[in-house]
DNA sequence: TGTACATCAGTGAACGCGCGTTCACTGATGTAC
DNA sequence: TGTACATCAGTGAACGCGCGTTCACTGATGTAC
């Protein structure tokens, strides 16, 4: 693999990715904010300028690391989804979120990265936001999809009043037509409720409280499938 | 104030505090992974190894920042806790929600110190567990109280089978007695919703879908509530 | 197909900085008799 | 109440380390004619 002849071109996307993947691995021994070019550098046997020839600095690294764990869980999100049919929506919601959850359990400082506390003295640029979102999306055409094959005039277990300027309108509309307000609103509960699950998990905060994390899983995404799915009578 | 006569006990009591007032302060600035000793030295006039009188290490102090936020945070839920009476419940959970909420938007790197990432290369030790369980009491005890209060015969909106290993019985079985199985397992929910709504706000997860932070903070509140609280019915 | 020049990856030395922790010390405060 | 000794806060110098970033350089790869 590494002797290969290659293209200046070829030789550059290798090298991108070496650097990317040699940082997450550090990043898996001490974290992101400890994370140095130095060390990637040394790990890869280069001499520490080298890596200004890829990455014009550390904060470029770490935008590039965060649009790769954004991706490469919203890909991850969109595997399990495409690999379950459309007319079951509490099975898909079970599976995408199991799916995030691995996802997490799998690349925890990755996970801490995007989800975790913000690093200090880092400003994530907006180009991160598009990456961001493809995971929510998953989620958000789960509900949307069941609505859409619900019979006509199937509501909301419990309806309440929503104020108009609660939610951001525009996205939903897109994202989202034709589920009720309240829906839209509840399901936002299960995004934030999936990714608290995993943070608590990960960060240790169930310990004292929940013994069996994986049927725990189970029953609470059993619980926000109630919330946002529309009942069949 | 600082050219009182003091005991000595007193005095390093006093500095002490000033280490750890100084630390939060510094934390502000650049967040609890970048807290240095030197630094904290510096800004107190002092000489960077006088720090080591009072801490013998740099992650005592950081153990003490974390025992200390946790004890903050628990005392002001349950400073909220008492200024509302036990017959409203609903009333309860919106005041103590909503004072976690303002103490997290208060002390933003306080609350990231002990609900954000772990700290690479730091282990919490076990003291800081009762401290971390206090602010969870005062979330139990709204709903125990709740159901204490209930006639007898209520029961949870929708009941499903709970397995027995999924939670530690042990501390649920003091801190709620009498509450269905089903009501314990959702009342963990309505924690992580709480603390996974003050994340994903406070680390700017909900830009872009959600526009009012606080009208959807109630919604939210309410919803939980309709989980965990027993109907009147 | 061959030559001349431009591009670019990687080197090695340096700048200026900050960190946690140790240690022998001085001088003030507290304690036992 | 006074003295002798122990305790302890704070000093200042040092150890050994790592960091991000810049810059002039060498030598190999690519491109235009």
């Amino acid at each position: 693999m590494s002797d290969v002849r290659r293209s200046r071109a070829e030789a550059r996307v290798h090298q991108i990715e070496t650097i990317k993947s040699t940082s997450r691995r550090l990043m898996a021994k001490s974290g992101a904010p400890a994370l140095s070019l130095r060390e990637v550098a040394r790990e890869m046997g280069l001499v520490s300028s080298a890596i200004y020839r890829y990455f014009p600095t550390r904060d470029d690294l770490l935008t590039a690391l965060i649009v790769d764990a954004y991706n490469d869980l919203g890909a991850s999100a969109e595997r399990a989804m495409a690999r379950c049919v459309e007319g079951d929506p509490r099975r898909r919601l079970h599976v995408v979120a199991g799916s995030i959850r691995r996802w997490a359990k799998r690349n925890p400082h990755e996970y801490a990265l995007i989800y975790g506390s913000p690093i200090p003295g880092y400003d994530a640029p907006e180009l991160t936001i598009a990456a961001a979102t493809r995971v929510t999306l998953v989620l958000a055409t789960i509900v949307a999809d069941a609505w859409r094959g619900a019979e006509k005039g199937v509501r909301a277990v419990v309806d309440v009043p929503i104020h108009d300027g609660m939610l951001e309108r525009r996205g939903f509309e897109r994202v989202m037509p034709g589920v009720p307000d309240v829906t839209r609103a509840r399901a936002i509960i299960v995004w934030s409720q999936i990714f608290g699950f995993v943070s608590f998990e990960l960060f240790g905060h169930y310990k004292g409280s929940v013994r069996n994390t994986n049927r725990y899983f189970d029953f609470v995404v059993d619980e926000m499938a109630n919330l946002v799915l529309p009942t069949s009578v």
